[in-house]
DNA sequence: GCGTATCCATACGCACCCGTATGGACAATA
DNA sequence: TATTGTCCATACGGGTGCGTATGGATACGC
């Protein structure tokens, strides 16, 4: 973005990157079609310059790709902590994370990422971490509506599990329906 | 496997492969690593031939990769044709059926399947037919549970979508705790 | 205006993997 | 033994993407 000059205009400054413009380029392409269609020559091409930006700003491919789980990392920390703010009583409150986790923009992300990190020791530590995070978030909600500790354990693993499994689905559905059966699953999970 | 013989031999016949074979150690490869980790070459020296064999058998990688798709849903069909044989009343079968998805062989393919065909529409059609089998063979349990049609619907999506998303948690979890979370599950699924 | 720092273009070598071409080894049949 | 069919080894060409080397372009401090 920013100001989106021709290569030899006499304007001005023909597209500087940063570290996060690559990144975010990086995360796009991961989830077009996953982690091998995140080269360092095609991401040159989508952003307009060449791989000499590249390799100023990061050391090699597998640099860049340990960086690049990170920022996926935070990413997906930064809408937990985002839904942090939604006040109302907990059971809303469970609705309203839920129905953003279906609307949220990293849809889809999930599947490249764990067939990418699954067998990696390392990266499969960040992602494991994220998993924490999210699930504790979750079970905080269900203590908050009333469960005891290992009750609300359990019924925030369902939904989160549930969660996860909607974005590998590829059923041609609307958005309304996803959201109605989602519904059903908590207030089955409210219920008893 | 068969009769593994040095290459020089003089035993007998150095392991000649079959179009399964080929398929079959792909499906590993896939299974620990992702689409990526599917070459030619790669594959060949786990087989202990070379590519020789595989141009033989196959015409290129792109038909391979095609053919191997529909070998895993084979695979995942005949899994839930299996299960078809489960005696007993309905709730007992649900049971049955889940815990064979967290046991089965063919655990932790499907996110690399997933992030492969995801943005490929024609591979995509593949998966979505053996998530519309084993959706139905689900469905049908509960509507033999006693449930009307829409609620059996409902109530089945909710347990495929756990079911998945329990394949994509890379905690470290015993199976007996896995089998516990799912049973509540199924619990509260069968309840009200 | 000169030097310095920042960021990128260009060109190159290299490794890897695909696909093909060709011939050889072995089995089965006659 | 000759023949045919099946399956694989070897060698090669070619494309593609990684990493490096080097210099150019722009902005900033002085």
């Amino acid at each position: 973005m920013s100001t989106r000059g021709s290569k030899q205009a006499k304007a001005a400054m023909p597209d500087r990157q940063s570290r996060e413009s690559w990144l975010q380029a990086a995360l796009q392409a991961l989830a077009k079609g996953g982690i091998d269609q995140v080269r360092v020559e095609w991401l040159a091409r989508d952003l307009g310059v060449t791989k000499g930006s590249f390799y100023w700003h990061f050391k090699d491919r597998d640099q860049f790709l340990e960086a690049l789980l990170d920022y996926w990392a935070e990413q997906s920390t930064q809408t937990v902590i985002r839904n942090r703010s939604y006040p109302d009583d907990p059971p809303a409150r469970i609705r309203a994370v839920a129905e953003d986790i279906v609307r949220r923009d990293l849809a889809g992300m999930d599947p490249h990422i764990r067939s990418w990190t699954q067998y990696d020791p390392r990266r499969a530590k960040v992602v494991a971490s994220v998993d924490k995070l999210r699930f504790g978030f979750l079970r905080d909600l269900f203590v908050a509506a009333g469960y005891p500790a290992d009750e609300a354990a359990l019924r925030a693993q369902c939904l989160y599990r549930y969660a996860l499994g909607e974005q590998f689905i590829l059923a041609r559905e609307s958005k309304a329906q996803r959201l109605r059966r989602m519904h059903t699953q908590i207030d089955l999970l409210l219920g008893p």
